[in-house]
RNA sequence: GGGCGAUUAGCUCAGAGGUAGAGCACUACCUUGACACGGUAGGGGUCACUGGUUCGAUUCCAGUAUCGCCCA
């Protein structure tokens, strides 16, 4: 074995071999509980971000750690087929191409994105296989399969039957940019830095009262006025009581418009009086329905103002409002301008400023869906991790709107609606009657039922939001709708869904809903929800910022297993954010190389465990007889016990970080650190062994083997290349026999012993007291000096007795005596190195070697903090409240703690006063 | 405006009603028969602030400040 661990030969041979033997490819008639998981499918478009090494290091940790447990595991992958941005991208395309959607017409369109699909589109499918990810590849999905989108059509039709899904003008979210109309999860509001335009309106001439010659609006939008059909005040507002009912005349186009009056006109905004756009505004939309007022569109889909703006057709919306302003300005309509800073809606993937607009689109009615899910979620299904996420996913099924799913747009699942022109003389409008059906053969036969044999249908051009497709996942992917399917049957609901907090809505809840509606049932058991990953400036990563990092980088210098790792390790309890540090100059990541060093540590055990174990033939199925164990080997098999228990809980409750954590402290501090340098003397008896030394060694062998083979299971999940490549290394297993397969470790409570533990901590203390007067007194490393430990502590002296070999070797101590401080005086007035730890005194007896001022400062210094405690637990105790109070186990804890200091302080004086 | 989170060592973060922890960074020593991607020993914190509950608060509660996110 080389010194260091090749983490790229290593992960590229086990991805490999991985894959081809189908491991991760379950049968469904397999035998064992099943657990399933079904990725979020990432964007086709898209390239392996953080955000997905993020989910697939937790995700495959705990697939992984399922699969140990002997359970039928599967986890599928898949992409899905974004429409908007792979549309965006293509017709980007087209335009450097010189030509555009309506020359190469619909089907050339679709035939060149699904020839973009096929070439760019397994980049990250290749990209997600180099985080090791133990998906089932065979099973592998796209939202625009030919199942899957049978599956939509199939949703489709079923949704409308129910009367769930419908036609509908209503304003929508427009997106100049891309063409379409997008949802309101698809709008992100950002503060821009605008202004207030207040503007006259006069008051029509049948509806002067005294003094009133006009009323004085604002608005942050001025060229939208050309649209109004109305102005409204509060119906409390004393100051335009008389004028409610009157009329205006709008400024520009000489339209008669009333005033309204309207609860919801805020009156102390601006001059209380807002214009009303219905057409434009979904605040106007809803005054606007509630006072029967007329719709004024005055824009086209592009963004440009149209026939109804009069003199300002033409324009672009920008251009047009300083061109309104400026009119009204120059016809003394402008009173003022104020700056103001206000929230405008943005498309998220057009980023440009979203346009409300009327448009017929087609919607489907939540509340229903909805309050299947809220009667779900009142027995706890799904369950959510952490729990406060519940309640984030609660509050929006209970203020639920209507989803809009058509997109003008070809990429995607075109809907399955056709229009009987032929009665509406072969034209498309609001009135044209349609049918909805899974193919256009059985629409024609539905039309022909309903408006006879000499019907003409068209389809729909619009195709469906892509999340209408991501929201039959969990079992689209599986084979509804045969519910016949054996997946299906097998697999579904799911287990566990793990994804990131800002797609509760988009995602989450649209699973829910669509689970509810054609499964009965949640698609899933948990939600585990985890943070985002942001840079070294605490930034969320986003293309657009262009802040990511790549993950690749980061594997190709420290390995997936070290990325994953440290991704893991980093996650709290609580589902926070993580923060990658990241040096931007030099591709580095000080997290990461931590976990990569962990990897090398691993490596290195190992390492040593071979150059260890010798030729002799051990059999890791082999019984260890307790009654040959060490003291050394008794305290690891506690520890190993303990972790293989804590690990196993926390990674079924989803405890992520702390498994990483907790393996990591045991594996490099008591394993390597303690541990292995406790057997080093006995793994190397010299030259003429005796026959005890012998069977000693065997034993240490057996042990060490036990615990890394276990050490491997437990860290699989989260190191799944570095310790198949180890666990294949040292158990010398055939390629064919995988780790990944294995059964998780019995956890045997016999060898729990925390007496002992908890007596190993001070074996340990009192090491260290004799490295550091070692290190205090310069001593070089290979020179040995005789140790003396008192104490009259009797359980301590024994175990340092039992441990003498071991503390030796980890001393150098040439020889090693344990007296009770009776028979000790006449060592201690011995001119000797001393330390107080605890209720021990370690006597270095190596006079000439030492600085006394230097010896006597440190014992002052040990004095000192004795000192300090005494006085805060003894005014502690001396408090009656605390005695009354305190619960008895603390008051005694504290009594203890309070004797241990007085003999530490009452030992530093002694020494002290033979040092004088 | 409503809601949620964060604030602990130089940095990134754990933590728990009973004298503050890790990793990295830092200091000193060490190429010792696994590992310098390493070892040993160290130094380093008024746990954001103000009140309250409590025998005891960094931990629980309330408020304040700053930062971040979601919704309007």
């Amino acid at each position: 074995m080389p010194k260091t661990y090749d983490s790229a030969g290593t992960e590229n041979r086990w991805q490999r071999i991985w894959e081809q033997s189908g491991a991760f490819h379950p049968d469904p008639k397999a035998s064992g509980e099943p657990f399933s998981v079904v990725i979020p499918p990432p964007n086709v478009t898209g390239s392996l971000h953080m955000g997905h090494a993020f989910n697939t290091a937790l995700i495959d940790t705990i697939v992984r750690f399922q699969r140990l447990q002997g359970k039928n595991v599967l986890c599928l992958p898949g992409t899905d087929h974004a429409s908007i941005a792979v549309q965006t991208i293509l017709e980007r395309q087209l335009k450097k191409e010189g030509t555009n959607l309506d020359q190469l017409g619909r089907e050339a369109f679709l035939a060149k994105a699904w020839a973009w699909k096929a070439e760019s589109g397994g980049k990250i499918v290749d990209q997600l296989r180099r985080l090791g990810y133990s998906v089932d590849w065979r099973r592998e999905r796209f939202t625009l399969d030919k199942r899957l989108s049978a599956a939509v059509s199939q949703a489709f039709v079923r949704l409308h039957e129910q009367g769930l899904i419908y036609r509908g003008e209503y304003l929508v979210n427009w997106c100049p940019a891309s063409g379409s109309a997008v949802s309101d999860l698809e709008v992100e509001m950002k503060e821009v830095e605008g202004h207030l335009w207040h503007f006259r309106y006069p008051l029509a001439k049948t509806s002067l009262t005294d003094g009133a010659t006009h009323l004085e609006v604002a608005t942050t939008r001025p060229e939208t006025m050309l649209g109004d059909t109305a102005v409204a005040v509060n119906p409390l507002d004393e100051r335009y009581q008389h004028l409610i009912g009157k009329n205006l005349i709008l400024p520009l186009v000489g339209r008669q418009i009333p005033v309204v009056a309207d609860d919801h006109v805020d009156r102390d905004f601006g001059t209380g009086c807002v214009k009303v756009t219905p057409a434009h505004d979904p605040n106007d939309f809803a005054i606007g329905k509630r006072h029967g007022l007329p719709h004024v569109t005055v824009m086209n889909k592009d963004g440009t103002m149209n026939k109804h703006a009069g003199r300002f057709e033409g324009l672009d919306r920008f251009e047009a409002r300083e061109a309104v302003v400026k009119a009204l300005e120059e016809e003394g309509f402008l009173v003022k301008v104020e700056p103001h800073s206000h929230n405008v809606p943005f498309s998220d993937r057009g980023k440009v400023p979203v346009e409300p607009l009327l448009s017929t689109q087609w919607f489907v009615r939540m509340e229903p869906l909805a309050a299947r899910c809220r009667a779900h979620l009142v027995k706890g299904e799904p369950r959510f991790v952490p729990d406060r996420w519940e309640k984030v996913y609660r509050d929006w099924l209970t203020d639920i709107h209507d989803w809009c799913i058509s997109r003008q747009l070809w990429w995607g699942h075109r809907i399955p609606a056709w229009f009987v022109v032929s009665e509406t003389a072969g034209k498309l409008t609001n009135d044209t009657p349609y049918v909805v059906a899974c193919s256009d053969k059985e629409a024609l036969t539905k039309a022909r039922e309903r408006f006879g044999d000499s019907v003409e249908i068209q389809q729909d051009e619009d195709v469906l939001d892509t999340w209408f497709s991501s929201g039959l996942w969990p079992f689209s992917t599986l084979g509804w709708p045969d519910d016949s399917s054996i997946e299906l049957n097998r697999w579904y609901p799911t287990s566990t869904l793990v994804t990131g907090f800002d797609i509760i809505f988009f995602w989450v809840a649209r699973m829910t809903m669509m689970a509810g509606a054609f499964t009965g049932r949640m698609p899933f058991a948990d939600v585990y929800i985890h943070g985002l990953v942001r840079d070294e400036q605490n930034r969320k990563m986003s293309k657009s910022a262009g802040n990511g990092i790549d993950p690749l980088l980061l594997i190709e210098r420290y390995g997936t297993d070290a990325l994953r790792f440290a991704l893991v390790r980093e996650v709290a309890g609580a589902g926070q954010d993580i923060r990658l540090d990241y040096d931007r100059n030099s591709d580095t990541s000080a997290t990461v190389e931590a976990a990569r060093n962990f990897a090398n540590k691993l490596w290195n055990a190992t390492r040593f465990a071979l150059i260890n174990l010798g030729s002799q033939e051990l059999n890791i199925s082999e019984a260890i007889d307790p009654s040959t164990l060490q003291l050394s080997d008794r305290w690891i098999l506690s520890r190993l016990t303990r972790i293989n228990r804590d690990t196993a809980k926390r990674y079924e409750t989803y405890g992520l970080g702390e498994a990483a954590k907790g393996l990591y402290e045991f594996a490099w501090n008591d394993f390597c650190d303690w541990y292995l340098e406790l057997i080093k003397h006995r793994l190397n008896p010299g030259d003429n062994p005796t026959k005890d030394a012998l069977i000693d060694q065997s034993i240490a062998r057996k042990v060490l083997l036990k615990v890394l083979n276990e050490l491997f299971v437990l860290l699989h999940p989260l190191m799944p290349h570095l310790t198949e490549e180890l666990w294949h290394a040292l158990t010398n297993q055939a390629e064919d026999k995988l780790l990944a397969l294995q059964l998780w470790p019995e956890i045997d409570n016999s060898y729990l012993d925390e007496e002992l533990e908890s007596s190993f901590c001070e074996l340990f203390a009192s090491i260290r007291m004799v490295r550091n007067l070692r290190a205090v007194a310069g001593l070089k490393p290979s020179q040995e000096v005789p140790v003396c430990f008192i104490t009259a502590k009797k359980e301590l002296a024994v175990t340092l007795e039992k441990a003498q070999a071991d503390i030796q070797a980890l001393t150098r101590a040439s020889e090693l005596e344990v007296l009770d401080p009776k028979t000790a005086d006449s060592k201690a007035s011995i001119k000797a190195l001393a330390g107080v730890s605890g209720e021990l005194e370690v006597l270095l007896p190596i006079e000439g070697l030492v600085d006394l001022d230097d010896l006597r400062r440190r014992l002052e210094k040990d004095l000192a903090k004795a000192d300090k405690e005494i006085k805060v637990l003894s005014s502690r105790l001396a408090n009656p409240n605390f005695a009354q109070k305190a619960p008895p186990d603390v008051v005694s804890q504290c009594k203890v703690k309070l004797a241990e200091a007085e003999s530490q302080a009452s030992l530093a004086r002694k020494r002290l006063s033979d040092v004088e």
